[in-house]
DNA sequence: GACCGTATAGAAAGCGCTTGCTGCGTTGCT
DNA sequence: AGCAACGCAGCAAGCGCTTTCTATACGGTC
């Protein structure tokens, strides 16, 4: 029924260890042979058993990209130039791989449970991304994943995320705390004294990150936070909205909302709009991420870019073993302060 | 160095057909000896090895998901839909399943390789999502594949993708051409004689049937079209500010832009803003697909709801073979017309 | 008490491919 | 001319798992 190795090989008169020598070619085959070979496979429409071919050379050619959520564009971006980079289709290097998305949904245990079906396919690479979750016995249980794959050969990057202790996982990691506070000095600078926060969910790097680079430019400043003044929900448009409203009812006075990122800023501005104030003439707001649609934001968003797709190329490559890991391992990726019109002089 | 099945028969002292059936769960096994196997895989801490069992079992848990463009939300959701039913971890069925994204650039070459690569590995499902590329061999082609990989078992279904003649693929088919005229007609309803038509790539099919819908209205609004109306881009935010620009250029008495998708909408909505235009006064606007941030551009976005998540779940169910397919395998899904604040009467 | 059906475990034959090693024919060198 | 060296192809032994078929041990039945 299926066309395999030996067919192949009967009709190219070889053995099969010479059709497999000319389907890698790692291994010198005469001219002739191979083009005898090749003309095989395509009469016959030979395609590859990946599982056997996989288990017979003890690696395969799956590489597996993890994410929080796949329909947000910050993970889009970032996965997309991951696998531009992995080559799969397409890619420079002639090694075709199965760049593959997964997708966590932020979920602790289906990131686990990827983990182990990636480790399952001897995948070639695994690169994460994101924030990591922050809850001790999950992050042990990560770590411990990401040691198995590496022993096993699969190697192993961190991209948009924390280094991960007791692994030699190389990790990129964006610079959160530094951009947040950049933010919020930028706010400072123009006079803004009473800031609403809108945090990520509590148990994420990414948020607690982006929220101490806040306070930190609070306390540089010699500004007291007032408790009220933060509110955390989760990273999408619909958490953005609902929370400002929370903040304005219990701080009417707040002449800035800083969002944990642009699609909450999004939702800030929306709720400000509907309550009848003006960005940024009565609240200016700030998102973080800098993702396309920020720009398209009236006004456009005052926010922090992140370079989402470079960091991604550079995983990739690094994944794929065309680049030199940072010394370390680690590396720090910045983002760019984007002053736009979301934020001005607050009202006096 | 890795654990093997043998490993774990030997600590648990049984034959590896045991601790098979065990981990399979398909064969009467004994509580007792189920237990000890099931303990002597944890203290090993045991991983079954993918490709072997894959090639023994000559089928796979791989379930992948062709989209065009990783990166914009419009395939994030239906790809994120799609993997929350395909169940991979957290899923509801038991069977574990991989699911993965192959983000194919919208290339025709890397389209065909994916799906090499998913035959390769056996898959167990392919879904593709979105638009597909007009080119009479390019069609034939990924014909000829998907008739190959349904011949071996997989399952093939397309969501938001128009069918594929001579394939048994079940498609879930988005209603673009009706969409795109009652877009239209909405507009000529409020007044609108001089429409500009950003539409997408040329060789894409939603761009073709998003068109035919507008025409389609056109004509039965008796409005001839005039050629310099329409013009050809990408489907993103880039595009529409260009192609927006190059339209007002060409007419500037243009009073309505339909846009292709969303995302070239906001780009067209910044060029018109820049162009001292006020929306909707001046020139109403109105794009496709009603993605998340569409609600959020100011004026909100006049558009076509498509429910992605949910033709994605359905396609995510039919792959897995958990509901029945559509009769004749063919399923229309109809887009809604949402009337927000970025159509108006024109200015007269 | 012999016989049989049932329940459970094992033996073993692959699944389709890779690769170390062997073998042969040819070229290069002295 | 003789020998080493080399280039290229084949043999065969797995890779780790699934699954068919067979074997064993019961318990029950007539």
């Amino acid at each position: 029924m299926t066309v395999t190795l030996a067919d192949v090989a009967a009709r190219a008169q070889v053995s099969p260890a010479t059709v497999s020598r000319v389907l890698n070619g790692n291994y010198p085959v005469a001219a002739t042979t191979r083009e005898r070979v090749l003309r095989a496979v395509d009469e016959l429409d030979y395609v590859l058993n990946g599982p056997a071919s996989a288990l017979a050379a003890a690696t395969s050619d799956l590489v597996g990209i993890l994410v929080n959520d796949i329909a947000d564009p910050f993970f889009g971006i970032m996965a997309s130039a991951i696998q531009a980079e992995i080559g799969g289709p397409g890619g420079r290097a002639g090694g075709e791989r199965l760049a593959v998305t997964c997708n966590t949904g932020g979920s602790p245990e289906r990131e686990l449970t990827y983990l182990t079906l990636l480790q399952r396919q001897r995948a070639a690479a695994v690169i994460l991304t994101g924030g990591a979750m922050e809850n001790a016995p999950h992050a042990a249980a990560v770590a411990a994943k990401l040691r198995k794959l590496a022993d096993a050969g699969t190697r192993v990057v961190l991209c948009g995320r924390p280094p991960a202790p007791d692994t030699d996982a190389v990790a990129l990691t964006f610079d959160n705390r530094g951009g947040g506070k950049q933010l919020t000095e930028h706010l400072i600078g123009l006079g803004h004294r009473r800031l609403g926060y809108i945090a990520g969910p509590e148990e994420r790097t990414t948020t607690r990150h982006r929220l101490e680079g806040h306070r930190a430019a609070l306390a540089e400043a010699g500004i007291e936070e007032d408790p009220r003044w933060t509110v955390h929900g989760r990273y999408d448009r619909r958490a953005g909205y609902e929370a400002t409203l929370e903040l304005l009812r219990r701080d009417p006075t707040l002449t800035a909302v800083v969002a944990a990122n642009d699609s909450v800023a999004l939702g800030a501005c929306a709720a400000l709009r509907e309550s009848g104030l003006r960005i940024p003439a009565d609240v200016s707001v700030a998102g973080f991420d800098d993702l396309p649609f920020s720009i398209d934001a009236v006004p456009s968003l005052t926010t922090v870019r992140l370079p989402l797709a470079e960091a991604g190329a550079r995983a990739g490559r690094i994944a794929m073993g065309r680049e030199e890991p940072p010394p370390g391992g680690i590396a720090t990726v910045r983002g760019e302060l984007m002053v736009r019109g979301s934020s001005g002089v607050p009202r006096t």
